[in-house]
RNA sequence: GGCGGCAUAGCCAAGUGGUAAGGCAAGGGUCUGCAAAACCUUCACCCCCAGUUCAAAUCUGGGUGCCGCCUCCA
């Protein structure tokens, strides 16, 4: 089986070769560290692991490089707001972003280069896109000059004519570079100091450098020349990629990225998710509502990868819903593995070679099509929560206990590959001081005389006082009485 | 104005030529003193129009609607 993945660079689906075969290098363009992140972050990130997990286990030897932007005019604005600075502001959100993600599940990166830690790289990739007169100076500032790429548009599709300064109506008409470019279109490489700001000494002046620069030397730096996948929010194709194209290829001559591969947005009212929009949620909010990790997760894997995604509180509740299942074919080995007899272990992921899996990784194959794959998870989750019911209802399952091992694996498997996780211990970890097992069965005893007297009423009180206690009896044919903690 | 994308049940969503996965929700049934739980079960001709084809949700052309980007952006 072959794995396909969509290209905006061609904008076609296209077979995946990494340069060297066997390994992938791959680059996903990080946060700008200003502020907490929000769900849209999340969802970016949940794809870019989830693609980077199922890499791996395709069998691929990943590098999974990520940056920070910690350089850049908004962590500026913050640390002037609150009378910090930059460094203390970038350091306190990268914080914050290893704690959310932490959350999230989100596994780490590989690397996470900062703009502050990769200065000589960004002032020698200016350097030389000076020497090959791709970049000019200009008052302490170096632009780019776009005119001077002909391949400048290819990623996003436009061509410099096409482009309409402002149109999108967010720009002031007054751009106050504008004096210093030679074209509107041309954007900053370096900008120099003013006054009261963090800067780096370079042969240009003192100044900072622009922010699409950072991303093409921190590639280089650590990924080589040309990378396999190149990975970001649709929001950024333009300009983001599209300068680090013009960027990194007017100095290398090489493609940067053999595959770009971009998520979609998540909106809210059908309108995108942004801090300029103000309808943003942030990933910790949501986490405190609380709202379990995993049903966050299942909203963005549940959808296709580059479609945008409607948050609604209705939504992330069907997601939760949808967890709860699969959570407990998730436990169904912990549960009941040792009363089936198997010899119940972490589960390892060894390769599983079975219809079920095939079926995911078709499905996966296809463009990420984690939806499709996820279709395969609840038809394993739903048939054990059925076998686990049978069990705590009936007492036994005609299905043999190697089948379900099977299953419970399989599901094990695939869900440590989409990065969802069941904690055996979660409500077992929590004590039940409550009544032992020998004053349950008295109190069951109870409630079957009164029933038998027809006293419903004092009946009713025993029940309602044991479910009060997280025990929930399971009244059966023939007036069996079985029970079981919540 | 330019470029790109999307349109499948109440909601989310897969399916890219052969007669509609999966999830959530909802309804019905069995069981029960009632309930809960559980189990069984029901639920779409795919935005509109025209065309290609033995056959189209799937291809082509034309509409309509929605979204993203056009130098803040995941």
């Amino acid at each position: 089986m072959t794995l396909t993945l969509y290209n905006t660079l061609t904008r076609r689906q296209e077979l995946f070769e990494p340069l060297e075969p066997g390994k992938v290098r791959m680059y996903y363009c990080g946060v700008t560290v200003y502020d907490y992140c929000h769900l849209g972050h999340a969802r970016a990130c949940i794809i870019w692991d989830v693609v980077r997990r199922y890499l791996q286990w395709r069998g691929y030897e990943v590098r999974f490089v990520q940056n920070f932007t910690d350089i850049d005019d908004k962590i500026l604005n913050k640390a002037r707001q609150e009378g910090s600075s930059m460094e203390e502001v970038a350091e306190r959100f990268i914080q914050a972003y290893f704690e959310d993600m932490g959350r999230l599940n989100i596994k780490e990166a590989d690397e996470y280069p900062r703009a502050t830690h990769t200065l000589d790289g960004i002032q020698r990739l200016i350097h030389e896109l000076e020497h090959k007169g791709y970049a000019y100076p200009a008052q302490g500032d170096v632009y780019y000059a776009v005119r001077r790429f002909p391949e400048y548009g290819k990623l996003s599709g436009r061509k410099l004519e096409d482009m309409q300064a402002g149109a999108s109506g967010r720009v002031g008409v007054e751009d106050p570079e504008a004096s210093k470019k030679q074209e509107a279109n041309d954007f900053a490489l370096w900008k120099a100091a003013k006054p009261g700001e963090p800067a780096w000494e370079s042969s240009w002046g003192a100044g900072r450098p622009g922010w699409h620069i950072e991303c093409s030397a921190m590639v280089r730096d650590r990924l080589g020349d040309t990378i396999d996948i190149h990975a970001g929010g649709a929001d950024l194709i333009f300009p983001h990629h599209e300068n680090e194209i013009a960027q990194s290829e007017a100095v290398t001559g090489k493609p940067l990225a053999n595959y770009w591969v971009h998520n979609g947005m998540v909106t809210v009212n059908g309108e995108k998710m942004s801090k300029s929009l103000g309808n943003f949620i942030t990933i910790r909010e949501l986490l405190d509502r609380p709202t379990d990790p995993m049903a966050i997760r299942l909203f963005v894997l549940m959808a296709q990868y580059r479609k945008p995604i409607d948050f609604t509180q209705d939504a992330i509740a069907a997601a939760q819903n949808g967890w709860n299942t699969l959570k407990e074919g998730l436990l169904f080995g912990y549960e009941y593995g040792g009363q089936l007899g198997w010899a119940v272990r972490e589960a390892e992921n060894p390769p599983i070679q079975n219809p079920q899996v095939e079926r995911f990784q078709s499905a996966v194959d296809d463009d990420f099509n984690f939806a499709g794959g996820l279709a395969v998870l609840f038809e394993l989750a739903k048939e054990l929560r059925k076998e686990g019911n049978l069990l705590v209802h009936q007492g036994k399952t005609e299905t043999p206990p190697q089948v379900l091992e099977q299953q419970w694996h399989t599901l094990v498997t695939l869900a440590q590959v989409l990065g969802l996780a069941a904690k055996a211990n979660d409500e077992a970890a929590q004590p039940s001081p409550g009544l032992s097992d020998a004053e349950i069965e008295a109190l069951i005893q109870q409630r079957q005389s009164a029933r038998k007297a027809k006293n419903f009423a004092e009946s009713d009180r025993i029940r309602n006082e044991l479910q009060a206690q997280g025990i929930t009896l399971i009244d059966q044919a023939g007036g069996v009485t079985r029970w079981h903690r919540n």
